[in-house]
RNA sequence: GGAGAGGUACCGAAGUGGUCAUAACGGGUCCGCCUCGAAAGCGGAUUGGCUCUUCACGGGGCCACGUGGGUUCGAAUCCCACCCUCUCCGCCA
């Protein structure tokens, strides 16, 4: 959400970022909405005002035995008047607010200006693509030979889309989740939380995925509530209408949560294989940090997800989002890509982003700068470190070897009791 | 699922229809005085939002007693709905 005394100020300004981002957004009837709210305000507050003035002089003619019959049918007036005003206060509250709601994040002044993601811009590579001398496999013909992944079984037992993990498989996912959480924890000092997978709509509110993305999201019905998407949400509204103290920032969190997302609109595009599903697991970090820091610490956090990638020694590259393709609440994003050879290219793995005040002043998430200061929206950040179904996708196709089987990476040895390779199990259901 | 109790400032808690919620009272925390230093004592400070005014410093007004409605000239106080917490019973991983 952005702050309406810098749209009052800024609206040209603003406009001309949202149209850099592929809207069209005109913000002169927020503006206007804004101006009648405020007359509104002053008319009633000075009605308000005069109303206590009289209820105190009622209070004390009654103590003394009187009836001030005729102040009391003034207060009738009065008070009918104010009701009429905070009721069209109200509606013009929530238009604001509705409007204010669906009003995208501006990128940050570093973000390179473009249209579509063929307009992002690398930012640096590392490590090589592994030597492959025959023929590399896809992740789906690996993992359904090795029998460690189950897509009919999925689709059959959920929906397409929901796959089976089995055998080394499985646990080859938990052991990247334990791996990934180590790494944030021990090296990064990330606080380890186990958050709710449903969160209610204000939450969903909070960190921008309601009300513009409803159709993307699960929902439960009685209660209604939603599945995550991705632990930013829990992660991020911990802190919902909380002022935090200065010494208590920054704040770094990592959790292990599935992801759940509809992918409207997506059909299609990858409906084979890991690389698109409805439920994933993801490991994810969320940083609330000062303003001043945020910046510095999106490189960071960026950092963190590549320590993993470094340490499983899979290729990958970084990607600083185009405006046109950065997502509605960051103010700046960085792809991480790590390539896959049965893909023949470079896949999403984490996407990590800046978001300023933009979910901290929809989730009133405040900090003091001083201990008598007025109170000021703290920075968030998030990232994944990382998406484990994308994971297993780079090093099954990464690590394959000519028999179809598949070396585990000597990172990962320690979180498999030694299990060095995956071998087709003639056993597996 | 059934029965009951409760939600007021950093914490505990009073207030059950008016005339100060900058919220009694107690505690905590911070600053100052006192002291060689500390304790005690004394004095002061200690929620947030909106808005008007001012170049600014500052000053004024309004709102908030879990949330939202209602009754009333007037609601923390009465009524309704919802949310949350606690106790007991039942069920349950």
């Amino acid at each position: 959400m952005l702050d309406l005394n810098n749209i009052k100020v800024n609206k040209e300004d603003i406009e001309k970022k949202y149209r850099e981002r592929g809207a069209e957004i005109l913000l002169d009837s927020i503006i206007e909405l804004d101006a009648e709210r405020r007359r509104c305000i002053v008319k009633s507050d000075e009605l308000k005002h005069l109303k206590k003035e009289v209820s105190r002089e009622i209070g004390v003619i009654q103590k003394s035995g009187q009836l001030p019959a005729d102040k009391i049918e003034h207060m009738k007036e009065i008070s009918q008047q104010i009701k009429e005003l905070d009721t069209l206060l109200d509606e013009l509250e929530v238009k604001i607010r509705e409007q204010l709601l669906f009003l995208p994040n501006i990128p940050h002044e570093s973000v390179p200006v473009g249209k579509e993601a063929s307009d992002n811009r690398e930012i640096r590579r590392w490590g090589n693509p592994p030597v492959i001398k025959f023929q590399p496999k896809t992740h789906i013909e690996l993992g359904t030979s090795l029998g460690i992944l189950d897509f009919e079984r999925g689709a059959k037992i959920a929906q397409t889309r929901f796959t089976l993990s089995k055998g080394i498989g499985a646990r080859l996912e938990r052991a990247l989740i334990n791996f990934m959480i180590d790494i944030q924890t021990r090296k990064f000092h990330c606080i380890e939380v186990l958050p709710p997978f449903l969160v209610n709509r204000t939450s969903m509110e909070g960190t921008g995925q309601l009300p513009k993305f409803e159709i993307d999201l699960f929902k439960t019905q009685d209660p209604e509530l939603y599945l995550i998407p991705t632990a930013e949400v829990p992660l991020t509204n911990i802190f919902y209408d909380e002022v935090l103290l200065l010494s208590q920032l920054p704040v770094y969190l990592t959790a292990y949560s599935p992801c759940f997302r509809k992918e409207a609109g997506t059909y299609g595009a990858e409906t084979r294989g890991l690389i698109r599903q409805h439920q994933f697991n993801k490991v994810e970090v969320v940083k609330i940090v000062t303003p001043d820091t945020s910046y510095d610490e999106l490189e960071y956090l960026t950092g963190q997800a590549e320590e993993i990638l470094r340490r499983l020694n899979l290729h990958y590259r970084i990607m600083s989002l185009c405006t046109g393709d950065l997502g509605f609440s960051a103010a700046k994003t960085y792809d991480i890509e790590v390539w896959c050879p049965g893909q023949n290219s470079f896949v999403e793995i984490s996407s990590c982003s800046n978001f300023e005040d933009f979910q901290a002043r929809r989730a009133r998430i405040r900090y003091k700068p001083a201990p008598k200061a007025k109170p000021e929206f703290v920075h968030t950040l998030n990232g994944s470190a990382l998406a484990i179904g994308r994971t297993v996708v780079a090093l099954l196709e990464n690590y394959q070897q000519e028999d179809g089987s598949v070396i585990i990476p000597e990172a990962l040895l320690p979180y498999l009791d030694g299990v060095n390779k995956i071998e087709k199990n003639e056993g597996m259901f």
